[in-house]
DNA sequence: TCATTTCATTAGCTAAGCTAATAATAATGG
DNA sequence: CCATTATTATTAGCTTAGCTAATGAAATGA
């Protein structure tokens, strides 16, 4: 299999991955992108809106309003900074924190129906590859990484 | 390390993942829902609306508009089923296999670059990884499995 | 036949991405 | 030191893609 097919493989199955894992995410009121999110601010200590908005991969814009909202719900909370004002600092609220770990679980719990029923030969597989993928699919400057 | 590591490391590259591909899709006019539908039509033969809709794990509606707009630029046609006239066949044009090969091999190309920087020992695991990934993370009866 | 079921669509809502424009603050150069 | 430029974040407004509920049209079955 050459990187091509590889490639095309992983992106196959990453796409319905997520498509599957989503299908619970209507209970726990945790989207995608606000998981995602907020596992950064959780791990990735007080961090900006640029700064989140590159480890996230997407606009200044588009953080701006996850952040608002979330704020909105008491998942995170924002801090002036002192030394540049026009920065400000995300970080999450308890309530974030149990949320994100909540919402991580349902997911998780949905896919991890599937990897329990690999064969033992795949499943190892399988984790070799996902802590290789992990570390290859973040930015090099990524908090989590 | 337990299914739920391995299913929460899974989660998290899998989102990362396709963010990163995602910034090639402007250039193609394909965006990732058109492509997996796409890509369902094309390998998968003249297929109906629900049938399509279960396979991308999404409801009917959802499929529906994505046909309409694909029609609407020539990538897909419809038939009606002459057995059942409630049901319409869906097919690609012969612009639409164009399409779906230039857009997925941008994408892919994208994610290849990143393949290519693997070790070969990780390339080798990350690719067996990734052809059991593909099949468990498809639905039992996806046209693709 | 007519009541029910099934397939597809339409209408209308939400979430999440984007660009362009704006406000506030910091940094810099004359 | 002040004026200009650059940076950070936000707002406004657009698009795409998901959803449910309601509707129409065709098939099925009592």
């Amino acid at each position: 299999m050459n990187n091509r097919q590889v490639a095309d493989r992983l992106h196959s199955a990453a796409v319905h991955l997520l498509r599957h894992v989503r299908t619970v995410d209507s209970k726990s009121g945790l989207t995608a992108s606000r998981l995602s999110a907020l596992s950064v601010i959780v791990f990735g200590g007080p961090i900006s809106i640029s700064e989140l908005a590159e480890a996230e991969q997407v606009r200044p814009p588009t953080i701006s309003r996850l952040v608002k909202e979330m704020e909105w719900e008491g998942l995170v909370s924002r801090q002036r900074d002192a030394q540049d004002r026009r920065v400000t600092r995300i970080r999450a609220t308890s309530k974030g924190r149990r949320l994100l770990f909540e919402g991580r679980e349902r997911r998780v719990a949905k896919l991890a129906e599937r990897v329990a029923r690999l064969s033992p030969e795949e499943r190892e597989r399988v984790a070799e590859a996902a802590a290789t993928l992990e570390r290859f699919s973040l930015p090099a400057d990524h908090p989590l990484s």
